[in-house]
DNA sequence: TGGCGTACCAGACATATGTCTGGTACATTG
DNA sequence: CAATGTACCAGACATATGTCTGGTACGCCA
């Protein structure tokens, strides 16, 4: 076997083992080994090594094909709500309708993504139809036209966050519907705005159900 | 250890089972068996192989924690192209952008699904705007009023068909954009329309790119 | 009652797989 | 040149893990 030059094969290494990863198959150090036609598994063993130093992946040691993605580096399954009632978002997080994958990026921190499903037509302005299903990050705060899910009324909607600035000058948080028929909803000074989180991702399934569901 | 009702116990070991495996961490069987409090590795053994029977897991005799969920069962990458040419569908699927993860039912059978970033606004009054994914199922026909990728013009486009019937009474497939700035497509009787494939599932991401990038 | 099927156990066994020790080859650098 | 670092190899070794053989206990049914 030639040398390769520095963390070139490295590379190569990483990626394959990574789309083993994301197709759920880790591979043992000899599937490596084979694959790029080394001789000998310490030399894979090397690399992986180097690449668990470097932060590119994670390992259980001793345990057979106990290599793995970093959280964040790889699709995660985040639970689907149904109905959310006020305050009880932790309530509802422990029983899903069911999870749907979530694509790596969006996933910063595990744990901190839901999905949603959207009901009625208020967001039909922003293009967001009832039944689609709305990928939420939980988040305390928001920007200025950021579609967000807040607690409206009892219960978890989804709505345009606005801030406008009051007669005397002080700003205020307005959810906005993208719907004519609908009013802006300008919470009463005195109670506290819930927000739930942002919208960073809208779904609509044309076939079938909603996607997969857990038992 | 008492005994369980028949297959319930099957059942929950299904469900642990299949958890691992989503989160991409195949179980060894003496990590099953800890699990449920057994103290022969042949039990669980016995359940898996009878899970396999059933056709709810498949196993690769002989390799470590080789047990994995079915074709079907479990979300799957699938390649998210840029431009697609004319005919050229295998050879843009060769060389996608990226990959963006899709739920289970829709993959009953890998390697037919792809996805296609959209271009341009003429699917704005059925909700789908510039940027969106579009999720597509390879198929060579599909029905009335379904959105589908068909190839107009030298690119794939997205739009809905229609049936509609000739004045000599016969039927005529017809694309329409669903946006007023935009004609429907009649293409002539004598060249064939190309279908790419129906779409089943729209996303739009707010929140940075698109999504997972594989290099 | 005896046969049959399912659930479960005990423990030996073989193999799959990570770990370790010690080495060669080649490039870079002081 | 010697020192250092990276890439790679050979082979022994320990452990993780699937496989097999031979059981016990319980329920169902003819």
């Amino acid at each position: 076997m030639a040398y390769s030059p520095p963390g070139q094969t490295r590379d190569r290494i990483y990626r394959f083992v990574r789309d083993r990863l994301l197709a759920g198959e880790p591979p043992s150090l000899r599937e490596v080994m084979k694959e790029f036609g080394f001789t000998a598994v310490e030399t894979v063993r090397a690399h992986l090594r180097a690449l668990v130093d470097a932060g590119r992946l994670v390992q259980s040691p001793g345990e057979a094909r106990g290599y793995r993605l970093p959280d964040g580096a790889r699709p995660a399954l985040v639970p689907i709500l149904g109905r959310v009632q006020a305050g009880e978002l932790t309530t509802a997080l422990a029983d899903p309708d069911g999870y749907v994958s979530v694509d790596a990026p969006a996933v910063r921190n595990l744990g901190e993504i839901f999905a949603l499903r959207v009901r009625g037509e208020s967001m039909i302005g922003a293009n967001i139809l009832p039944d689609d299903v709305v990928i939420v990050r939980q988040q305390p705060t928001a920007e200025h036209g950021d579609i967000v899910v807040a607690h409206i009324e009892g219960e978890a909607t989804v709505k345009r966050l606005r801030f406008a600035q009051d007669a005397d000058g002080t700003m205020r948080a307005e959810l906005h519907a993208e719907n004519p028929d609908f009013a802006p909803i300008v919470p009463d000074p005195s109670d506290e705005l819930e927000l739930f989180g942002k919208v960073i991702e809208v779904r609509r399934y044309l076939e079938g159900a909603p996607p997969w569901v857990s038992s």
